[in-house]
DNA sequence: CGCGTAGGTGTACAACGTACATCTACGGTT
DNA sequence: AACCGTAGATGTACGTTGTACACCTACGCG
């Protein structure tokens, strides 16, 4: 009834990843999202309940508006298709990487997003316990490969500073580094995808229940 | 040459630990890892550069003495043993699950584990690029699973919520939250690595560079 | 034309990491 | 045995953070 709202979630999700993608995540605070918008700190706290709320509402709306529409294929192309998409989401976004990471069995949008992948392995006839393990593996792996590439990417400088300075104590680790260097981070993500998804065809096949 | 140290880098290590074990993650701060010393606050500078270095000094601890010997089998069986002892070592101290996802690269003893799933690859014939995205991908999903279990641990909080809240929005993921209440860690884990380790061997064999 | 309600905000506080200056106690020299 | 330089230990203090709370303030409804 009284003084209609001047916010919305939406904006002020636009304005805290614009402060992520210009000045980095650690420079998102409450204060400089409010900034952002020009609008009192206290302000956002009409909005969200507290910093986590508005992380989640950050990742929402980067995960929001994916296609999550899929290609007349076979399941595991369906799949490569939905996770490379998230990546590539991710990716244009590289600071909301760890929010991702914290927050993907809060955010709506991510829910919406691994709700897809069920559905297709549900379609490719997995069901039951063999779902779970299919579904929370493909989960693991597609995060975790995020996660690999912020915080020990290979071509960057954590393979470079891996591959001096261990070279005595750890040989193969070393060496394993320089070849890294040459793959790139959308071909490691392909093919291990491709690798767990075939495991995943093969696997429990055996097992009905 | 004039006063001796009176703390080792280990003592501070199992004091932080002690500290997250009792109190939770959120409870170390360089005050209470210092109280449970017995020394001022800023006696740790001494003795790590920043936050940073002491949150490495505590996985480090954690992973140090992990057995890194692999039984006479096959490979997979090795890295499947070797991913355990990893696994048990998080689950023995919840809370510095975030810190072993966030300085996996930096402590030496995680590089350690890295070094000897590494020699396990080697010894199974995995070479250049193909050695490169087994290891990755290994490490993705091993990784990716512990981050599962902490911020979505399939029995407890995380799938109630999840089971209740979407079952309309998210037909399938609340039907399988459901089915995942009856799967323990365990299980999730074991039967997730075999379809990894699977995959793996059958992929990029026909690509021999 | 008020009036109540809910949005907006200023102030304030506790807790954090840590820079800096100072105190202190020991090993080596005499 | 006395001292002295050095590096460990510490107390104080500052800037930042999230956010509780009390206070204004402007609009829709009567």
């Amino acid at each position: 009834m009284p003084r209609p709202r001047s916010l919305t979630r939406q904006g002020i999700a636009a304005a805290a990843l614009a402060v992520i993608d210009r000045d980095g995540l650690d420079a998102l605070t409450m204060r400089t999202a409010a900034r952002e918008l020009g609008v009192a700190t206290m302000s956002l706290y009409r909005y969200v309940a507290d910093r986590d709320e508005l992380e989640v509402l950050v990742i929402d709306h980067v995960v929001a508006d994916l296609d999550l529409s899929v290609p007349d294929a076979g399941w595991r192309e369906r799949l490569t298709v939905l996770a490379g998409r998230l990546r590539a989401a991710s990716c244009a976004h590289r600071g909301v990487v760890p929010l991702l990471l914290r927050h993907r069995h809060t955010s709506p949008a991510a829910l919406r997003w691994i709700e897809a992948t069920l559905g297709v392995l549900t379609e490719a006839g997995f069901t039951g316990r063999r779902r779970v393990v299919a579904q929370r593996t493909l989960v693991a792996f597609v995060f975790g490969a995020l996660q690999n590439e912020y915080y020990g990417p290979l071509a960057g400088a954590g393979t470079a500073a891996m591959a001096q300075l261990s070279i005595k104590d750890f040989p193969v680790l070393a060496a394993t580094a320089r070849q890294a260097r040459e793959l790139s981070p959308e071909e490691e993500f392909h093919d291990g995808l491709a690798a767990v998804l075939v495991g995943l065809e093969r696997s429990g096949v055996e097992e009905p229940k």
